[in-house]
DNA sequence: ACCTCATATAAATTAATGTTTATATGATAA
DNA sequence: TTATCATATAAACATTAATTTATATGAGGT
């Protein structure tokens, strides 16, 4: 049962909810979500990691970044992911997901990456 | 997305985990959970308002008694009880089902009704 | 009308969570 | 090997939620 509290307990975030929205989509380093919630990091490294401890999402490390991305393999994890997302609004979630473009596209060019909260210089 | 958190956080309690698992079987009154999670009904009364607040659960009154069941008018509701109570343990939550089992027992004779913490009377 | 019962609500307390600011770690590049 | 970058962790603080204890409310029964 307690690990069932805990599944709920990791969802019932706004922030935790919105990196699962933006993880949809694919693989995001930690300067990613961060770009895309407009948050301090260790803010977004705390939720990642509430996220992770439930098992709602996993983590590869390259060099210097983490990317994390959801954990398919549980059943009811994906379940929940899937209908959470489906309930969110776009109006809700489009303002990350334009931080994220824009974020990423900025990668893309290989310039330098404009700070949009503090200092970020970000991966490649 | 206020609700979806307002959903999964009502839920990441095992208080109220444990209060949907004894509704799953049907209507039951504040003193016959309270029985059955032995604890003290203030408490009780505290988890059912989050419950109902976040619509899994609607009342009913009836004289003194005020009656618990869960809340069938929303299917994403519907399908987070089931599955959580799907998910549930039977040994997490056999205590609970035998503390109601005798309390209704009892009940049942119109006989007084033995306290299990405090004092507790309750509804024919 | 008064008493008792079932439940709700409030106030005080405690405990759990989230946020911020500062610093550590470990990888890479200069 | 020193400097810098991405991320994690820790400490201090703020906010929110749960628990306890005490009391209010409102329905019946006597």
């Amino acid at each position: 049962m307690n690990e069932l509290v805990a599944l709920f307990k990791a969802l019932s975030d706004e922030t935790r909810l919105r990196i699962i929205k933006l993880l949809e989509q694919g693989e995001l380093c930690v300067c990613d979500i961060t770009a895309a919630l407009d948050m301090v990091q260790p803010k977004v490294s705390f939720h990642l990691s509430a996220l992770k401890e439930a098992g709602f999402i996993k983590d590869r490390k390259q060099g210097k970044w983490t990317h994390y991305s959801l954990n398919e393999n549980d059943l009811f994890r994906r379940m929940l992911i899937l209908s959470a997302c489906e309930r969110m609004r776009d109006s809700a979630t489009a303002g990350d997901r334009k931080r994220l473009d824009s974020f990423l596209g900025r990668k893309e060019e290989g310039g330098k990456v404009v700070p949009l909260k503090s200092r970020v210089r970000c991966c490649g």
